[in-house]
DNA sequence: CTGTTAGCGCTTTCAG
DNA sequence: CTGAAAGCGCTAACAG
């Protein structure tokens, strides 16, 4: 029970009489340090059951080994599926992954970064909450020094790295199927406005329709705040209009499935009176009776891997010393395509 | 762009002519230090934007304000519940969250706890990969003098921290409600056997029978990996019974979604030919045409919240150092009633 | 190849 | 009420 006498290199520099420097290179496979003094001291270091202190050696080094991820929630299956990616890749390199939910709240989301940035983390991934819309934190990251990478909600600037899914193709791609299933009352339940991801949806909703031939009836494109009031609003919003739309593109698998409810409870029957598309993160479909026709894949996973890997180029590129500022690191995007996946029916 | 060149206390020292150990005693409103120095200290510090530098902290107080999280997978429903409350509650005492998912691989998990340990947490939650058996790392943590507390899936020792879910209680409903509605082919899907919560669930299983007078047939019990394969198989196994069961009892949401799967395939219809409640992980069946009949409620959020806050008082009770070795604090448990919810139907 | 020395930033006795 | 000095455990010039 030799509690808290966790022995250090001085103590195995003085058993062996030699130098704690000594002992620190030979732990570190120091190339001038001869073969059998390593082995002694791995040896006694092994017996002692010694353990390098890393608290001692982030002060020292200025590096955790830590990196942080900030994303709106935990719980959705969305995020999940790229915080689950995340840490694998993060492990894979021996790194930490240290965690913050903002609930979508900026405030919260502000002292998150603080948090992270007080811990010294090394490099942070970050969905940004809904709501933010100033985005001071970005400043504070650089002048701190912590590489950031965004990915799903990326604000809409230059000078940042992120991994965007390009959700046009996607959105083509539905539009495309249900015309060619003769739909032409095509409705779409976007997010809020003011999102760069609804703006997107939207402009390529349109451009979808104009180019199968299709007018564009402005009553066929509503918005939900994403509660399921809204959803829920939005949806009842189309059933009640004098020409129902026969199919519906929506924000997300969310929207849909309140959406979908709100069908029923109007004794209309989903993938008979009324079709379905979103844009996917919520993997049930496989087991309803009445599935969406279709989904839009985003492939959350993928987009938290590539985050990591691309924020572990930036880590490895600051420690690398580039002194120069060409360290600036323009903001650099990588698109992924969204695309039609899952032909549930 | 004072690039790194974050302030330290020297800096506020020599500025304000003061000794070091002043201003630190002044930023952390040491009662000795009078008012107008704690000021100036506090205002200069202000203005040169001074912020500690953790690290250093963390070395020197052997504390690191720093829980770790280890659950089997970050993308499932009732982990993220969890989580998404542990994160809540570290937050409000200012607490971070570093973040480890096992995949139910014992290996891992290991590692995982080594890792932890090396950035030395102050406390860890944990719930045990399903498969592992042994617990070796229970003696490493003590040792280390990292205190621990279990949930959801708890070893079966005496000597340890635990939040745990009473499965009977909700079991017991579940059968009382069957029977009342006339069911007497009551089955029950379990999972792997070695598991204590597989065990416990089966004792109370055959118990609710016995008490509601309904024999036991043991080919209605059935058990699966909880892989899809095996949930389906396990399902098929019960389907094809000479006597088919009306009634099925199941491990758990994601085993009843594959076994409704299996039932539609024979061309069964669910709330007819066979009705369902399982323990609830998975929280969609509202959204669900034909949902199971009842789920029995686990509340992962709360256990999570009640894990972190047997974590803290055990953090708090070793710094302030309780020097004796009551400290080998016995192993304590919550018991928390899983019960009947969310009658869907 | 190895030892000496200094120091990371902060806290904390021990003396005034 | 304040200062001087030591030290947490480790690394890294700089000297041999």
């Amino acid at each position: 029970m030799n509690k808290g006498k966790q022995p250090t290199i001085k103590e195995i520099a003085k058993r062996l009489k030699i130098s704690t420097s000594t002992v620190s290179r030979a732990l570190n496979d120091h190339p001038s340090i001869g073969l059998i003094t390593t082995m002694r001291v791995k040896k006694l270091a092994e017996e002692l059951n010694y353990e390098p202190n890393r608290t001692a050696i982030f002060f020292k080094q200025r590096k955790t080994f830590t990196i942080g991820v900030i994303l709106p929630s935990l719980s959705e299956a969305f995020f999940s599926a790229a915080i689950s990616e995340i840490e694998n890749f993060a492990n894979s390199r021996n790194y930490t992954v240290i965690l913050g939910q903002s609930l979508d709240d900026p405030e919260r989301e502000l002292k998150i970064i603080n948090t992270m940035k007080v811990h010294r983390v090394d490099g942070i991934i970050l969905s940004s909450a809904k709501n933010t819309r100033e985005f001071e934190y970005i400043e504070i990251l650089r002048n701190a020094g912590i590489p950031v990478v965004f990915f799903d909600c990326v604000p809409d600037l230059v000078q940042i790295n992120a991994i965007v899914s390009n959700l046009k193709t996607g959105m083509k791609e539905a539009i495309d199927t249900f015309a060619s299933c003769g739909h032409r009352g095509i409705a779409f339940i976007n997010g809020p406005a003011h999102l760069p991801a609804s703006k997107e949806r939207e402009e390529a909703f349109i451009d979808a329709l104009v180019n199968n031939g299709i007018p564009l009836n402005r009553d066929y494109i509503v918005y939900t705040d994403l509660s399921e009031k809204g959803n829920t609003d939005a949806t009842l919003q189309l059933i009640n209009l004098s020409e129902r739309p026969s199919a519906v593109v929506s924000f997300n698998d969310y929207v849909t499935l309140d959406a979908m409810n709100a069908v029923r409870s109007k004794g209309l029957t989903v993938n008979q009176d009324i079709f379905f598309i979103s844009y996917a993160n919520y993997p049930i479909w496989k087991y309803m009776e009445n599935p969406p026709m279709a989904s839009i894949e985003q492939l959350p996973g993928k987009q938290g891997a590539l985050a990591a890997e691309m924020l572990f180029e930036l880590i490895d590129r600051d420690t690398e010393e580039n002194a120069d500022d060409s360290g600036i690191k323009q903001g650099r995007k990588i698109v992924l395509e969204s695309k039609l996946v899952n032909q549930h029916v």
